[in-house]
DNA sequence: ATTTAATGTCGTATATTTGCGACATACTTC
DNA sequence: GAAGTATGTCGCAAATATACGACATTAAAT
């Protein structure tokens, strides 16, 4: 998207798909599990546990940076990449939100007018 | 990704990636809202209500068909999509672990080792 | 059979993403 | 201040995604 017919979706609809696209790299994926898998907040190594380059690395980073779903404050030589829990949280339940919407859909029971 | 180096990277970060693929543009999850929304499994007219030609909402029904979300029974003239709400239900518990594993990370609170 | 309506597929143009090397920047240390 | 280290940014190449018109296909209706 971002050439998409945008503006003519919900916000709603373009927040979702803008958080879900965050999550739509492995790479990017891992990230966040790695951040939350570690105590200290580990600096741009991060590149060292994936199997990217660091320049690679880096622009993940800035992505999730971008939609503040993780926060880098430089800390003297290197940076201090963290999860931005509370955002994180707001994420989740706007992702609960629409699967609740979606799972409790009656639509196409087996008795259905379409019958599939 | 999939010209990503996919293959280093579990399975479960792929999925999680390959199903946030499939929500990261708003008509896919305005799609998904659509066919909740409708008792009756209403047919590709779906591209009546977006903005967009039907050419493109046909792409996009083919994409979420390509994970299972959606199935489209033939039923004579008109298809009949609907939710596989089966399959929206576990990729909502798997989302869930995900936030879950994400947001109760003690990383980087304000005592921490980078002070971030 | 011919027409009409509902869909899917193909080809193509354009925009975006992904990945990386090379370079610039900033801070620490000597 | 020079050297070294950790990061970010720029620019490019290749792969994907997005969007749509034109055509093919299938089934209902006449």
């Amino acid at each position: 998207m971002t050439y998409a017919k945008t503006a003519a979706f919900t916000q709603e609809q373009q927040q979702l798909a803008r958080v879900a696209k965050a999550l739509a790299h492995p790479a990017r994926v891992a990230i966040i599990q790695f951040l939350a898998s570690k105590q200290t907040c580990i600096s741009g190594d991060i590149a060292a546990e994936l199997p990217l380059s660091r320049t690679t690395v880096s622009q993940h980073l800035q992505e999730l940076k971008a939609l503040d779903l993780i926060r880098g404050e430089i800390d003297g030589l290197t940076v201090c990449y963290c999860l931005n829990t509370e955002l994180l949280k707001q994420v989740h339940q706007h992702f609960t939100a629409f699967f609740i919407e979606a799972t409790t859909s009656p639509a196409c029971g087996p008795a259905d007018a379409c019958g599939c």
